[in-house]
RNA sequence: GCGCCUGUAGCUCAGCUGGAUAGAGCACCUGGCUUCGAACCAGGCGGUCGGGAGUUCGAAUCUCUCCAGGCGCGCCA
């Protein structure tokens, strides 16, 4: 008998569905109920079937019946099937579904229309993913790598499934940090001595090299030279005040600003770029405009954001952030007249959802969790549901090598800077190891470990699984004459039962990661495929096995290949041919 | 003090939307290459899942509490 459903979970699912309302006599509401709480599952160990659901038991409350009633009215429906081997009742009243060998391995055909049945509950939605969004006043460091290898991980698997995915950063070009990299390159370019030269300035080498596209003539440094003179002996009034001196220098100042930020950003790119990573927008602080602007985004957001959930007090103008579980109000608009940083957000957040995204996503160092309830409060302030934002958290990452932490401050001798970690361990190699662990942990970046091509890299005992089946393909092909393109055996190893079930379960593990925002979840998969296909590799000579045999398995392991390289693929990293 | 994250084998970590006997790598011990790639595989050793209580058919997973560690609590960004 020709199964009805090629993939056997679409058969199991619509068997549930059969037995929910022809056998079990559950109305609508149980019905929902019921399948909300269902699953349909791989069980890790095979002798629990290589299927298995609980339906049994999660219908037993509802129904007021025993599991194992339930689920002998579940097995009727699939008493037809030829697909099963057989169907077992376990334990507190599992039911573990066997398929015969032949089933199992024609699984393998049906591996995409598996995927589709898995996702197709998934409503498409229209996500910005705004992340790194470091501040342009220097080359990135190693914690805006993590969040760059993670959030364009997840743009990857979210589009996967179905959605509209843009990823954006958001350059913060307007603010004090900018003024003071300005300041530090003008300062730089006048040649101001390493003793007179502020402490509050950038001390980078990447602004020296800046400000030698600044060319001052005598007067200008001299008129520098005298900004520095008198200054207040707080560190922070006096590099706002030296800003402020030298923003009368307009000319110059406009000038300066212009090259240090293209400069800077041109870094920043280099190293995405270097990552692999690449946005689809850049969003300027800037094109906000400012409150002198009555059409302005900025003037336009805060006027509304003020009216609906702001007030007046001691001169400033306040958020009234409490009303959504903050701490405390937020000042939007300071007693002096200039905007705060979240000012800033409220009117970026109202573009965002006014150009028509249905969810955003921030990824934030976790360091800032405590700013999630004033954006929220930001954006109902401005007429959006705070639940159109999920702000995912990336915990900060620690490089070690040789079991020692490498410091990362730029006054010890050795500063490390994502570039160097890309140029210390490679591109793909650093995103695996990124993106191994659950973003909102503390990440111990090894740096021996991922520099050692050795068996205690995970991501070579991945690569090399990938590269043994790209290596046996070409053999198999120059010997067959071509690749097999379907299942012609009906029987095979144990060891290749493995690897079917892994790539049955696939699917569902790629919704969880995805699903859960855990790229890691899918390392860990790939890990156990890559077991498995080692195993076998160890246990069985394909190319001295029968033609039939051979291209049986050829065409299971083509398939772990695929999954490999596609999974691979997502995490932004190129699956290797060979090694 | 309040908020968020964390505590699983000697070490580094999976598993946490409740599911069957808690997994892997490293380390340590024993085996497997005269050709599909040994960057691999097979076996052994190793755990009161931080402590306690609760919820239920079932808890590493959910709730409460205590202990320990990290981070955050500006009219900074």
């Amino acid at each position: 008998m020709q199964a009805e459903h090629k993939s056997i979970l679409s058969l199991i699912n619509s068997g549930i569905a059969s037995a929910l309302k022809n056998e079990f006599k559950a109305d609508q509401s149980q019905i929902e109920n019921i399948l909300k709480k269902t699953t349909v599952s791989i069980p890790d160990d095979i002798s629990n079937g290589h299927w298995t659901s609980n339906i049994a038991m999660v219908s037993a409350g509802i129904l007021k019946s025993s599991p194992r009633d339930l689920a002998n009215e579940v097995i009727k429906v699939f008493a037809e099937n030829e697909v099963f081997e057989k169907i077992e009742i376990a334990g507190p009243g599992f039911i573990n579904f066997f398929l015969t060998s032949e089933s199992l391995l024609r699984q393998t055909e049906y591996l995409h229309e598996q995927f589709l049945e898995t996702i197709k509950h998934i409503n498409p939605r229209k996500i910005l993913i705004e992340f790194v969004s470091a501040n342009p006043t220097g080359p990135l460091h190693v914690g805006h790598g993590r969040g760059a290898a993670y959030g364009d991980a997840l743009k990857r698997m979210l589009e996967l499934v179905g959605h509209s995915v843009t990823t954006e950063y958001y350059v913060n070009d307007a603010g004090r940090q900018m003024d003071i990299v300005t300041a530090s390159i003008l300062l730089r370019s006048a040649n101001i001595g390493a003793e007179d030269f502020p402490s509050a300035c950038y001390q980078g080498e990447y602004i020296k090299a800046i400000s030698a596209d600044i060319v001052l003539t005598p007067d200008e440094c001299k008129t520098i030279e005298d900004f520095l003179k008198d200054l207040p002996a707080d560190e922070d009034e006096a590099i706002d005040k030296i800003c402020l001196d030298l923003k009368n220098l307009s000319k110059i100042w406009d000038s300066a600003k212009n090259i240090g930020l293209q400069s800077i950003l041109g870094l920043i790119k280099k190293e995405l770029s270097d990552l692999g990573v690449d946005f689809d927008e850049w969003f300027y602080e800037s094109s906000l405009g400012g409150l002198d602007d009555s059409s302005s985004l900025l003037k336009q957001a805060l006027e509304q954001s003020i009216d609906t959930a702001g007030y007046e007090k001691e001169g400033a103008y306040w958020l009234r952030s409490t009303d959504y579980d903050d701490d405390k109000d937020r000042v939007l608009i300071r007693r002096d007249g200039r905007v705060t940083y979240l000012a800033s957000d409220v009117a970026y957040h109202k573009n965002k959802l006014d150009r028509g995204f249905d969810q955003l996503i921030n990824i934030w160092g976790a360091d800032h969790h405590g700013y999630i309830k004033r954006i929220e409060a930001a954006i109902e302030s401005v007429g959006y549901s705070k639940s159109s934002l999920l702000v995912l958290l990336v915990q900060f990452a620690n490089l070690y090598e040789d079991g020692k932490k490498l410091k990362m401050s730029t006054r010890s001798g050795t500063y490390y800077d994502l570039g160097s970690l890309i140029e210390m361990v490679g591109a793909d190699v650093t995103r695996f190891f990124y993106l191994a662990k659950q973003a909102d942990q503390h990440l111990d970046f090894d740096v021996s470990l991922a520099k050692s091509e050795s068996k205690d890299n995970l991501y070579y005992y991945i690569q090399y699984a990938h590269a043994r089946i790209s290596s046996l393909e070409k053999k198999y092909e120059a010997a067959m004459g071509s690749l097999p393109s379907s299942i012609s055996a009906n029987e095979c190893p144990e060891a290749l039962i493995e690897i079917i079930q892994m790539l049955m379960k696939h699917a569902s593990t790629l919704l969880n990661s995805v699903e859960r925002y855990q790229p890691h979840l899918l390392i860990y998969f790939l890990r156990e495929l890559a077991q498995k296909v080692h195993q076998f590799y160890n246990e069985v000579n394909v190319l001295k096995a029968s033609p039939e045999e051979a291209s049986t398995y050829m065409f299971v392991l083509l398939q772990a290949k695929q999954v490999i390289d596609q999974s691979l693929g997502l995490l932004g990293i190129q699956a290797k041919e060979q090694m």
